[in-house]
RNA sequence: GGGCGAUUAGCUCAGUUGGCUAGAGCGCCUCGUUUACACCGAGGACGUCGGGGGUUCGAGUCCCUCAUCGCCCA
């Protein structure tokens, strides 16, 4: 059976083709990279998505941009690895399944134990991420499948591991207490960025604690005032500012400058608030201070309900300018009154269970919940008669975004990693610009969040994840200490350095035993010190050995980003000394979005720096963020979120990459309006603020409902789902289209095609503008690529493919095909320029190149233009196009704007004069001789591509009797119209240009009329100006008498 | 409060080191089925470049300031 390019369809089929061309790749191994020492390595990690659920757009975009680059670089020679994988993303995975089962089964994870717990999530796991490889494949991702690695296999496992220990053996790794956000639901530490805040009606509780033993003068109570009064219970102290008086001042110098450079709206306000504190000065500051007194001489107080004696203390947290000026202070659950207990060693009481009861520290109050519990506080006080005021207030309440409820400022014990070395390191190579970070601007903010060098809260209080390889056990006594001491020390495997330990001094003994607070008794129960284990390897002999001694396993997890840190060199079978290690790490570039800058990149560089002593990627590059049409971050959550394969599906692969390539500018976020598609009849229905959350949206056209993800009742369900599309993705696919379509007519056309070189004295002026062009844009294509600039590619991409290679090339060549003399030269040429543009296409467009590059490999199997040489068997195996800068013309390029100029003159004539396409025109152009010789040749182009025909050329043509006249570069162009003309059009036509003209010359007068600018600037800038002048000034008169001469007829 | 960014045509975005009367795609209007393509072709309309000030012969571009929006950090 022979191949016939007439067989082609006129659409590229991508359902039907990408499939098959995708299997083909992947049996073919083009994705597998081997270490090879010839060639030079070029690789990316991909940053593994989670499991949690299906990859949305933004993926899909993460994903072009890689893939686009791994192609690109492929072509060029390099031996391209891209490393796959999937992250376990502890909390939001665990959370899912977790929520899942308790809604279908009414299951907790404690009903369900660890184990069970941890079996269902695997499954979990193996589904999303046979569902996530899916939709890479289908993106076209050229991924290196046989090396797919998961944070939590044990190739990863192992690094974790020896990762740990070893931070663990430089003493870097210790446990503390810390303020954290509790999920009382989920019973986890949630991280900040996992929170939302909401306003919610509450209300502001003012209540009064007794003084100790009051001198005289002294008030015997203090008022204070909180939001939530349960926590009461656990207050450890009421402050006081140290100096209200200066406090006062300070305030109310600001409050002044502020008015002398505050706008008159906004001076009243500022106004009222000056009056308010000097007002608050005079009736407050003496009790401020008498209680500023009070403190320091060491008076307490008494927490009423439990009757607990609290210290007076004073801190510049007490506001005096807010409320009573003195504020209770309880550390463990207040982030503020936290940073306030560090400051003055007071002693943490925590009054809450995990699952959000209160515990034994709360008194009688024990067992109630929050909710129950500050009932019973405000309503004690009230019997007590110390509560003073009870205010109605919003509150800003932060929740679980897991869960959805409130979330608990929550102390517990938590691992760090001690960050100031590791952090400078990371700081240093991006510093020192061993690692470079595009767009530059990032780099600020990564340098910023390092240079805190906060230390790392490594653990959390889950199942799903790398269990801390910590085992712990507590000595009372001192001589218990020794004892177990003198164990380890002559353990065989503590001497071979594969077991380390540390000892822990308690942090609350120690906190007790240095402010006192806590008496004798209770001090002997206090132990004396922690041992803590860590074992190198996950060796269960070694285990249960220290289990027996009493050890008992640390029962959190590690923090996700512990496992992702170490993914550039754990994939690559770090700690094994693999040849894949050796070969590919450093790898070369990173490719990720921005919000994970600090959490995941600066990580990667400390962890590569700690465990490989080299960086664990050159360049990385920070893509921009999807928001929809509303300004809004795109995702499945909001409801706004576009299913990648819903656009493959509609637009095919090709399609959707082109588009992203397309938006991936400079900028931070980029806008892309979604629409609904009616299943019934394919309306497109823009997606607004009102119809973004309902579950049922009718559509406009057809009138019936669709069913949208928010659909929960049987009877929505039921409709058919509304995909979320973007109209966006015309973009890529008419591009697409066009491209098949030329490459098409190429094949159509080379019948009799036989490959040899071709002498460059052979090319016609389209021919050497074509490759002009072809060099030019192949050049900064490359250029494009190389730095990360996927907008401008794929711009460069469809102005030459589609404003120069369709409109004008392949234009052209219809009437050169024709012509049996010249076809040969012609075929030869456009298939060079086809099979370039293919291979420059290929890594933003990979699927249609690949199928039309096969295509054309059936007709035209050796190609190309100074050498003929056999095409690969994939275009995958094709080298990156090399277009010599030698066929960089610029003399051709300006003679060819001259042509489209003249043919765009004529097109426009034709199009005012509404003359019928069919209608023949003729036309004759005065110019200079050189111009003859250019435009003469293109005769038969313009007949073509004009339905126009010359009658004659040069500087002594006689002008037709009735003609449109148009000017450009030096020449005059008319148009017979002695069979057309349309009076009113044309001047219409000609008035226009006149005002145009009068605009522009009274503009350039303006600047040349000037002196400092005919004095300044440029002479080249000043000499053209006056061209222009003059140009302009000649085709005014021109347009003038044209208009004269119409409007006599 | 601090930092980063955005604001250019109805919409989404380009606009290199300051220098022709600011471009593209979509949408809109007019015309058109000549065997690559109607996912097409030809032509057209549409912008006081967020406001104000400054530097400069010259500002969408540089500086200051205000406004609005977004993100990050406190």
């Amino acid at each position: 059976m022979t191949f016939s390019a007439k067989d082609l369809p006129n659409r590229f089929d991508f359902a039907e083709a990408a499939p098959r061309i995708y299997e083909n790749w992947e049996k073919q191994g083009y994705f597998h990279s081997e270490p090879d020492p010839n060639k030079e390595p070029f690789t990316i990690v991909i940053p593994p998505p989670n499991v949690t659920g299906a990859l949305h757009l933004g993926h899909a975009l993460n994903g072009t941009l890689q893939d686009s680059l791994m192609r690109f670089k492929r072509m060029q020679g390099y031996n391209a690895l891209w490393m796959p994988g999937t992250d376990h993303a502890g909390i939001a995975t665990q959370a899912v399944v977790e929520k899942r089962i308790l809604e279908e089964e009414g299951l907790s994870r404690h009903d369900l134990g660890r184990e069970e717990l941890i079996n269902r999530i695997w499954k979990w796991k193996d589904q999303y991420e046979t569902r996530i490889i899916g939709q890479l494949k289908r993106l076209g991702s050229s991924c290196d499948w046989e090396r797919t690695r998961f944070t939590l296999d044990p190739v990863c496992a192992k690094a974790v591991r020896m990762t740990f220990f070893d931070l663990f053996s430089k003493k870097l790794i210790y446990k503390g207490k810390r303020l954290v956000n509790w999920d009382t639901f989920l019973q986890t530490t949630v991280s900040d960025d996992e929170v939302f805040h909401e306003t919610v009606d509450g209300h502001f509780w003012h209540f009064e604690y007794p003084v100790v033993d009051p001198k005289p003068g002294e008030p015997t109570r203090v008022t204070i005032a909180t939001t939530r009064p349960e926590t009461m219970l656990g207050d450890t102290a009421v402050a006081v500012h140290p100096d209200p008086a200066a406090a006062f001042a300070k305030l109310d110098r600001e409050l002044r400058e502020r008015l002398t450079e505050a706008s008159d709206k906004d001076k009243t306000g500022i106004q009222e608030q000056i009056d308010a504190i000097a007002e608050r000065r005079t009736t407050m500051l003496p009790q401020l201070e008498l209680l500023r007194d009070m403190a320091n001489d060491g008076r307490s107080l008494i927490v009423p309900l439990i009757e607990r004696e609290i210290p007076l203390i004073t801190d510049e947290w007490a506001k005096p300018e807010l409320g009573s000026g003195c504020v209770k202070i309880t550390p463990a659950h207040d982030p503020n009154d936290y940073e306030v207990g560090i400051r003055n060693d007071l002693p943490m009481i925590n009054i809450l269970n995990p699952e959000g009861t209160l515990n034994e520290n709360a008194g009688q109050y024990q067992g109630q919940k929050i909710y129950e519990a500050r009932k019973n506080v405000v309503a004690d006080l009230e019997a007590a008669d110390l509560m003073v005021q009870i205010e109605d207030r919003e509150i800003e309440l932060g929740h679980s975004d897991r869960s959805k409820t409130p979330i608990e400022p929550y102390l517990v014990d938590q691992w760090f990693i001690r960050m100031d070395e590791l952090a400078q390191s990371a700081m240093d190579a991006v510093s020192d610009g061993r690692v470079k970070i595009y767009p530059k601007r990032y780099a600020n903010g990564y340098l910023d969040w390092l240079s805190e060098k906060r230390d790392w809260p490594v653990s959390r209080q889950l199942w799903w994840g790398h269990q801390i390889p910590i085992w712990a056990q507590t000595c009372l006594t001192e001589a218990d200490h020794d004892k177990l001491v003198a164990i380890l020390d002559a353990d065989a495997d503590v001497q071979n350095g594969k077991v380390k330990y540390q000892v822990e001094r308690d942090v609350e003994r120690e906190a007790a035993e240095k402010t006192g607070t806590v008496k004798g008794a209770e001090k002997v129960k206090l132990p004396h010190s922690v041992i803590l284990v860590c074992i190198q390897d996950d060796d269960a002999e070694i285990s249960k050995r220290f289990e027996d001694l009493g050890f008992v396993r640390e029962q959190d997890v590690l923090d996700t980003w512990f496992s992702s840190a170490l993914w550039p060199h754990s994939t690559l079978g770090w700690p094994e000394k693999t040849p894949e290690l050796a070969y590919y790490y450093p790898t070369s570039t990173l490719i990720t979005s921005r919000d994970i800058i600090t959490l995941w990149v600066a990580r990667m560089v400390l962890a590569g720096i700690n465990n490989m002593g080299e960086v664990p990627f050159r360049e990385v590059f920070i893509h921009p963020t999807i928001l929809d049409g509303l300004g809004i971050r795109m995702s499945k959550s909001k409801g706004n979120g576009i299913d990648p394969n819903d656009v493959v599906d509609n637009f095919g692969a090709d399609a959707l990459r082109f588009v992203l390539a397309h938006l991936t500018t400079e900028t931070q976020d980029v806008r892309m309006p979604v629409q609904y598609e009616c299943p019934h009849c394919e309306t497109l229905i823009e997606q607004t603020k009102k119809n973004q959350k309902l579950a049922v949206v009718k559509c406009k056209s057809c009138k019936k409902g669709f069913s949208t993800q928010w659909a929960e009742s049987e009877e929505d369900i039921a409709l058919p789902k509304g995909a979320i599309v973007s109209e966006r993705f015309e973009l890529g696919r008419n591009f697409c289209n066009k491209v098949w379509n030329a490459a098409r007519f190429t094949m159509i056309n080379l019948e009799g095609f036989e490959p040899a070189p071709v002498a460059k004295e052979d090319l016609a002026l389209e021919d050497l503008w074509i490759l002009s062009r072809l060099s030019a844009v192949t050049a900064e294509i490359t250029d494009c690529l190389e730095n990360y600039r996927y907008a401008d590619a794929a711009r460069a991409l469809y102005d030459f493919a589609w404003d120069q290679f369709c409109s004008f090339y392949v234009e052209i060549l219809k009437e050169r095909f024709q012509d049996e003399t010249q076809r040969p030269i012609a075929q030869r040429v456009i298939v060079y320029v086809l099979d370039c543009l293919l291979r420059l296409m290929h890594p933003i467009t990979p699927f249609i190149t690949e199928e039309i590059w096969q295509a054309l490999s059936n007709i035209a199997p050796s190609r190309g233009l100074a050498e003929v040489t056999e095409a690969t068997e994939s275009i995958m195996l094709a080298s990156w196009p090399e277009v010599s800068a030698d066929w960089q013309d610029e003399k051709i390029e300006k003679q060819f704007a001259i042509f489209q100029e003249t043919l765009g003159s004529l097109r426009e004539i034709r199009s005012r004069q509404n003359i019928a396409p069919k209608e023949n025109i003729e036309f004759v152009i005065r110019c200079d001789q050189p111009t003859v010789e250019l435009l003469e040749v293109m005769q038969p182009y313009f007949a073509s591509m004009a339905n126009a025909k010359s009658t004659g050329w040069g500087d002594s043509v006689s002008v037709p009797e009735t003609n449109a006249r148009i000017d450009v570069h030096g020449m005059e162009i008319y148009v017979d119209l002695k069979d057309f003309i349309d009076v009113e059009a044309e001047i219409d036509r000609n008035e226009k240009q006149e005002q145009k003209l009068i605009g522009l010359i009274s503009g350039i007068e303006k600047k040349l009329s000037n002196e400092s600018f005919v004095q300044r600037a440029p002479d080249a800038v000043v000499q053209r100006e006056k061209e222009r002048l003059e140009t302009a000034k000649k085709d005014l008169v021109t347009v003038q008498s044209a208009l004269e001469k119409l409007r006599q007829s």
